[in-house]
DNA sequence: ACCTAACTTTGAAACGATTCAATCTAGAAT
DNA sequence: ATTCTAGATTGAATCGTTTCAAAGTTAGGT
């Protein structure tokens, strides 16, 4: 059905180690072999056979990324940034999604393993540090992105996001604004923790500003919304006049209590700044004024350092950690 | 680094057409030695060599879903579907994002060739399916998705939309609404035009309605405001009293422009529907009234019609053609 | 004790590519 | 004409599995 490197070298008149120069190595071929070599193979329609290259060369040339929710836009985006740094190199990049489940994050783990994949971008859903331990004990390396790795063993790509909640915060102290309410939740997630601490350090610098937090019990439209009824009701002395949303869809719930109803004004009676810039920020009823994380640059990052531990793997893990930056639009 | 089945038999002291029986049909090896041998194998940390298995058994168990948005939530939700179904036939999924690039869908295109992935579900960008012939000579069959084929040679799977125009429209007929607009465009996209020629026969049947068409230049949020202030200002007697948008992205920028202004009550002056039912249309300022399109189970037949072909090549392709179904919620 | 049938186990061959030492050019230098 | 050299070509060995005919083992029936 499929024809083989020898069916090549015969239809050329070659011997199969010249194919496979002609395929790996043109230089050491005469420019006249490689012309009749080429022809034979698009005659035949001859594909290497990935599976018996790999398996005498012994590594791949394929990177997977594991995500625990491909549907959110930072994960796509950084895929992005991860499959053209990927595309440069030579590598081809799979993605795989767990869906969050934690049974599924390790079945794909194994077929990564069985594969013998060149290296692994997770961004971890479970607890798998043990499991990609052994997996770099096996030869494979992997770089955790968005989230730092505990124990320092593997390289990371993250965002500051501290320095991501001084940010919002400063920029709403700057537009005059002294009564500034945190909108976000649970707090122990790692991410919603920094960004409130962020935001709690540049008040510090602020004596005459004040910072109410409205926990939520998740980071959602939904959740945005019930808290911003409860902010709509508050007397106008007492109410906050800007407002920092965790991340973006909670901001956009915001809105929609405070805006929808055409109760109060975005920003002139109340500023609002979200997280996370995603797409939907910009068409939003009042478009958002937001922290962007640079989700491309992450995946092209987290892929030059696996690259790194690939060709290297006694190199010592390396921890990256990028700047958000702030995007001005109407909210704030 | 890693050790090999020879390692295994060596150290279970049994040959190694034994340990691969194991693997494979552990009921041809005696329970005694199956359970040394699975003791070999944890002690050494065996992981069998996938590029090996598939060199020699000549076909792989990975199936690759390609597509050139995976941002769009129809998609993962696609996704998700079919790589479920997979696991229950034993199947991998492997995820692919062309990001509308003809250039990498070709390239994509060509590794899933040299890796010889058991088929390919793809949901087209450019015009491929020259190539997809090519591959199925080679013994790689694929399936359409949202896509019917042009040529009749491959399955496909895809959605009713003109049934799905008419359950719209016979929605908003039921509601007792008569003045119906249709916002959406441009009319080329075939879905478009199938839920638009899908509402025009509903009405058909209403002697007393009519319909207006508000053409727009693309599915967007964006676009969906503009039409929506433009209806805005119409003279209430010639204003529809109800809205069919192409897309919940358009009916979401409808709500904005009619609600958030406080100007019109939805669905009390106006009522408005939406197509796709994405995640978002639950939490809009109105929860939206939708058609939904089943996109989980349309990933599984995908995979199912793939397995089909794939077991029997000289099987007749297959055009699934599913019936969306009417989601209720407040907007209409 | 012997034969048979059923079950286990063995080990060499094969899959299709890459590698590399060995052999073979062709032309330059002597 | 002979030697040398750099470049081109060859082909056997190898990667780690699976397969399958052949050989080995066991237990039951007579």
């Amino acid at each position: 059905m499929s024809s083989s490197i020898k069916d090549v070298a015969l239809h050329a008149g070659v011997s199969v180690g010249t194919v496979s120069n002609v395929l790996n190595h043109p230089s050491r071929v005469s420019s006249k072999t490689v012309k009749r070599v080429q022809k034979s193979i698009n005659e035949l329609g001859f594909v290497r056979n990935d599976a018996a290259r790999q398996l005498r060369a012994g590594e791949s040339r394929t990177i997977a990324l594991l995500v625990f929710d491909a549907a959110n836009p930072f994960f796509t985006a950084l895929a992005r940034g991860a499959e053209d740094a990927a595309t440069d190199e030579g590598y081809s990049v799979i993605l795989a999604n767990t869906s969050e489940s934690q049974e599924r994050e390790h079945s794909y783990l194994d077929l990564f393993e069985e594969q013998r994949v060149r290296g692994i971008l997770i961004s971890p859903y479970g607890d798998v540090e043990e499991r990609l331990s052994a997996l770099k004990k096996f030869g494979i390396p992997s770089v955790l992105v968005d989230r730092v790795s505990e124990n320092q063993v593997f390289s990371s790509v993250s965002v500051d996001d501290h320095a991501g909640g001084t940010i919002a915060a400063n920029h709403l102290l700057g537009l005059g604004r002294t009564r500034i309410g945190f909108v976000g939740g649970p707090l122990e997630i790692p991410q919603v923790a920094d960004r409130l601490r962020g935001a709690q350090d540049a008040l510090q610098a602020s004596p005459g500003a004040t910072l109410t937090i409205f926990e939520t019990s998740a980071t959602t439209v939904l959740e945005g919304r019930t808290a911003g009824e409860k902010i709509r009701e508050m007397s106008p002395a007492e109410r906050p006049n800007a407002l920092f949303a965790a991340n973006d869809l909670v901001a956009i719930g915001l809105l929609q209590a405070l805006v929808a109803t055409g109760s109060l004004r975005v920003p002139d009676d109340i500023a609002i700044i979200g997280y996370d810039d995603i797409d939907f920020a910009t068409s939003a009823i009042v478009p958002l004024t937001s922290i962007r994380q640079p989700s491309a640059l992450m995946g092209e990052t987290a892929l030059k350092l696996l690259r790194e531990e690939a060709l290297d793997p006694s190199k010592k893990p390396r921890r990256v950690v990028f700047q958000p930056e702030l995007v001005i639009r109407e909210s704030a």
